[in-house]
Formats: structure tokens, sequence, C-alpha cells
DNA sequence: TGTACATCAGTGAACGCGCGTTCACTGATGTAC
DNA sequence: TGTACATCAGTGAACGCGCGTTCACTGATGTAC
């Protein structure tokens, strides 16, 4: 759910907020930035409703003033996520078609993305927890996804199955490549997936 | 770990098991494999100790006879839904080289699979919690994924960097397919990646 | 401008619950004589 | 073959803990006169 985030009955909003409002906004920007990051670093499950709101500056209590239950928090949190990571994994290009292909893949098949999942790609750290979720967050996660083919599909100037092909492959590879125990194992199924993706054009 | 099974110090045991042995050893492979179906049904944190031993048909109490801790039975677990997964997915396959690809994606992203986690890759399911697991538990998820990729590249005849991005692709593809919300978006993740996969020979 | 009351965001103690783990036990099986 | 004791696998109550959620509250801000 987008946010129905007051107390109210949320009469029209007024064009100037106030400082109640302000503040409201403030934290509500503040849990789910914080909920986006520790939701990749934890999982569903390992971003608790205490911990998020510890790391946003306040306590357990006020978390029902912005969200409904957790799991509209967590919907948010992966808008947010699918955000971020587009802009850091395929902002800012230059290239495209098949240029933009390989570079993206090297992007997203960076050893740093492999090393910080806390602000790379949602997929890869909780689409099994999605998969087991309940609707509001299966729709977030859609949402995100269907964003991602298209930016990938249109900078690619490629087919609809090659952009999921390509997508799947990167997301597959990172979590192969983190749920691995030997960093050689890791790098090497890394390096594959990227030159595979590389030599595609 | 393998089996530490016993909650004596193993001095090696007899030739002809006794029968608490028999009963022990018995209990030990239903409990692994109830793990192994509940681990990919509802992930680590949710096939609970309790759940397994019940589903065991067994109470909680007996559990630290068979494992030392909840991370061991989850190794064990790995290492047999991995072979169940190789044997399901990829086994009888006659055809070799590029049809034997065709196949077995057509097998590893066919509605079943997608549909029913409890059976399929492992990878797909739990990959992410791996990644956050202790040693024990990625090491076996390791030699799982080893054996897959040898699989795979034996089979296919083709290089290591292909069968790295095969694995990678049907990983990522399932587990997409499983998170979307909309089941037409699921299917259509799902085909476009056996399309791809099947046109690369 | 000043006062009295309403409304707001956030606090912190409390709830019921399931988790992983421990441990004194029970009843079946094995062993020694 | 029969008896006494040791050893086994599994039981079930109990532990401390963190979870999501609720609620009476506090102090800051907004509103009406």
């Amino acid at each position: 759910m987008p946010a129905p985030s007051s107390r109210r009955k949320s009469a029209a909003r007024p064009a100037t907020p106030n400082r109640h409002q302000i503040r409201h906004q403030k934290s509500h920007t503040k849990i789910v930035a914080k909920a986006s990051r520790m939701m990749r670093e934890r999982g569903l499950l390992g971003a608790s409703v205490n911990e998020v709101m510890g790391a946003a500056g306040l306590t357990r209590g006020g978390f029902y003033a912005h969200f409904g239950d957790k799991s509209d928090m967590i919907a948010e949190a992966i808008a947010k996520a699918f955000e971020e990571a587009q802009e850091n994994l395929f902002g800012s290009i230059s290239e495209e078609g098949a240029d933009w292909v390989a570079h993206a893949a090297a992007r997203y098949l960076s050893r740093k993305h492999v090393d910080k999942p806390s602000s790379g790609c949602v997929a890869t750290t909780i689409g099994a927890e999605v998969a087991r979720s309940e609707a509001t967050v299966k729709k977030a996660f859609q949402r995100g996804v269907e964003a991602m083919l298209a930016g990938i599909q249109e900078k690619s100037g490629g087919t609809r199955d090659e952009a999921v092909a390509f997508l799947s492959t990167c997301i597959g590879a990172v979590m192969l490549a983190r749920a691995v125990h030997d960093d050689d194992l890791a790098e090497e199924i890394r390096l594959a997936a990227k030159r595979e993706l590389g030599r595609r054009r």
C-alpha cells in the first residue's frame, strides 16, 4: 500500500503541512529507509519492527501510527529498495544497446554488489521470502520487477525475453555467489555470469 | 557436518546395527527428509525444530540426540535436498549436448517446479538465507551447487561459464516467478527464460 | 497578544506466542553372569 | 535360560529470549476566542 500513514480519517491534506505533519513525514521516510536496508541485510523476518524503529531513532510503540502492520512497512521498503537499486545498478550508464548490456552486467555482477547486499538488488536477498508473503508485499515486489524489466528492455534495445533472461541470470548468479562458502567459487560464479552476459550481443 | 549423530563417543560401529541403532537411524533419516521439505516450503527460519520433529512423528526433546544444533540439521537437509532436486530436475534426460540443455531448462522451468517448491531446487528457496548462515550451512550448500554445475557441464557438453549462466538463469527465473503477484507475469517470466535457454545451442 | 483546550507524534510497559535449547525422566533393548 | 543392571532413543516440562502488536500516557504543537 502506498501510504495510509496518518492516524486521522485523512481529510484532504492542507496545502502547507504543519510541524506535526512534517515530523511524521520525516519519521516515516527514515523508517522506510532503514527498513529497506535492514531487510536486504537480514531478510524480512530479520528486519524486526523493534530494530527498524530503533535504527530510525524511534521506539516500537510509534510504529502503528505509520503502518497498519509489518507487511505494510515491508511493502513500502521494497518499493524504496527497488528505486534505489535501479539507480545504483543501472543508473548513469551512457551506452545503449549491446554495450549497455555489458556495462549493466558488469555493474550488477560487480564484487561490490555481491559484498554489499544492503544497498543492492532486493530480488537477490528477499525474493524467496516475498514468494511466501502476503499479497501487499508481492504486489510491491512485482511493481519493482516490472520497472526493472522495462528499464532493461528500453536501454538494451533487446526483446522482452532477453530482458527477463538477463535479469534472471544476474539475480541467480549474485545469490549463488553470496550463498557459497569459498570466496574462490563465489568469484568464479560472479565472473562466469558476467562473461556470459557480456558475450551476448 | 555429515553425521556425528550418536550420543556415544562413537567407537567404531559394529558390523550389524542393533535395534537401538536401527531406530535411531530411521528417525534421523525421517527428520532430515521432513526438514528438507519444510525448509523449502517455509525457509530456514520457518522450518522450526519443533515442527520438523512433529512432522517426523517425534517430540522436540529428542532433537539434540541427532544434531549438535539446528544448523547441523539444516546442513544435512540441504545435502538431501540437492540430491533429490538434481534427480527430479535433471535425472533421466536421455538427450545430450544442446538438446539436454533445452530439456533440462524445460524441466527446471516447468509450471510444476514453480508451483511446488517443497520438492524442487533448494537454491531458489533458501539461497539468500544460506548467504546469512554459518559456515556449516554454506559448505553444504556449496557442495550441492558444485555437484549441479558439474552435472550440467557434463551433460550439456558446454563450458563451465555456460553451466554457471544456465543455472543462474534457472534459479533467478523460478524465484522471480514465485515472488511476483500476478500469475500472468509469473508465467511470462517462466516461459521467457525457458525460450531463451532453449535458443542457445 | 494571551489563555484554555484539542490534537498530534511518539513513549515505554505489557500482552501472548513460538523460538532454540536443556534436562530429569521413562520404557525398551542390550549385556554380563 | 533367567535375572540384574547398564545403555539406549525418545519424552515433555521448563528456561530465557525476541517477536508483532496494544494501549494508557506525555509533551509539543495547533486552534478558538
